[in-house]
DNA sequence: CCGTCAATGTTTGAGATCCAACAGTTGGAG
DNA sequence: CTCCAACTGTTGGATCTCAAACATTGACGG
C-alpha cells in the first residue's frame, strides 16, 4: 500500500487513521462518549509530560506527590492517598523510591505511631522546583489548545465529573 | 460489602477533603494543571462505568475493543490498537480473553497471512448491545454534568487535546 | 528470482495500579 | 480498665499497560 510515511512518531493518537492514507475507522458510539475521549486526552497529556520531562521516574504521578506534599508538609500517607487519587497501598512503593532517592523525608508522628508524616528534602525542593517549571510549560501547550478564555470552564467541568461522579 | 462498615463511601474523589471534618489539602500549582483534572476526571469515569456494568471483565477499555470490532468488521489487530490507543502487544492478551470467551472471532486473513481479521459472534454483539446500554445510561451522567449545550465542545477540546499533543 | 526492508502479531520484562488481607495502634463504649 | 471497631501503612495477588526483541510474512527493486 502507499508506502509514503515512513519516519512518523512511535506514538500516533489518530483513531480514525484518516489522513494516513488507510480507510478510516468507525467509532460508532464511541464518537460520543464523554469518557473516551476523556481517556485518549488524558493518556496523551500524560505521554507529552513524560517525554517533556525526560527522566522516566517522574511521571506526572511522582510530580503530584511531590506537589501535594510540598503544598502540605507533614501530609500522611492516606491523606496524599486521598489527594492524589491512588490508592495507599500504590503510594507505598512510590514513597519508597523518592525516599530511596533522597527527595522526600518520612518520619514517625510522635503524637500517633501509626502514621508517617511527609516532607520534601532540600533536593526534593530542588527537583520539583524543575518539574514545576517543565508542568507549567506543558500546561501552556494544553492553555493554547483549550484556549485562555475557556480554560476555567474546562477546569470547572473536569474537577466536577471528579467529584460527582459516583 | 454491604454488611460491612455502612457509614463512608468505599471511594471518595475529594482532594481537599473538605466538609469531610478533616483538614482541607492544598493544590498549589496542580489546581490549575489540566493534566492533573484531567487525570482524575478520566479515573472517575472509568470507575463509574465499571461499576454500573457489574463485570469485573467488562471495563471500558473491552467495551471501546468491542465497538470498533462491530463498527469495523474484518479489522486487523495493529487497525485496533491505532484506534483504541491500546499497544498491540496489550490487545494480544485481551483479544485471547474475548476469544475464549466466545465473543470474539479471530481469523487469518487468506490474502496476508501475517494479520488477522476481526468480528464479533452473536454473542459478542448480544454483550456489547448490553454493554452499550450501560453506557449510554453513563454517558447520561455525564451529560448531565457537562450540560447538553456544551458537551459537543467539550468533546471538541478532549479531541483536539488527544490529537494536537504530541 | 532474490535480498532487503517493512509490517503483523507474539513474547518477555518492567512498572503502575487496585483490592483484599494483614499487623500494629488508637480511641471510645461499657 | 478492657475490649472492639476504626484507622495507618504494608504485603501479596491480579490486571493492565507499554516498550523492545522476535519470528513470520509480504512488497519491491535489482
Amino acid at each position: 500500500m502507499a508506502g509514503g510515511k515512513a519516519a512518523r512518531a512511535p506514538r500516533e493518537d489518530n483513531p480514525t487513521g484518516a489522513a494516513r492514507g488507510e480507510p478510516p475507522v468507525r467509532l460508532g458510539p464511541l464518537a460520543d462518549f464523554i469518557g473516551f475521549h476523556l481517556r485518549l486526552a488524558q493518556e496523551a497529556s500524560f505521554r507529552a509530560f513524560a517525554q517533556r520531562v525526560g527522566d522516566p521516574k517522574l511521571k506526572p504521578s511522582r510530580f503530584a506527590m511531590l506537589t501535594l506534599i510540598h503544598e502540605n508538609p507533614g501530609i500522611t500517607q492516606t491523606a496524599l492517598s486521598r489527594a492524589s487519587g491512588r490508592d495507599k497501598s500504590t503510594l507505598t512503593a512510590a514513597l519508597d523510591d523518592l525516599v530511596q532517592r533522597g527527595l522526600v523525608l518520612r518520619e514517625k508522628d510522635a503524637g500517633d505511631r501509626r502514621s508517617y508524616r511527609l516532607h520534601l528534602t532540600a533536593k526534593g525542593r530542588r527537583v520539583l522546583a524543575r518539574l514545576t517549571e517543565k508542568a507549567r510549560e506543558h500546561d501552556l501547550k494544553l492553555d493554547r489548545i483549550v484556549g485562555p478564555d475557556r480554560k476555567r470552564e474546562f477546569l470547572r467541568l473536569l474537577a466536577r465529573i471528579a467529584t460527582e461522579l459516583e
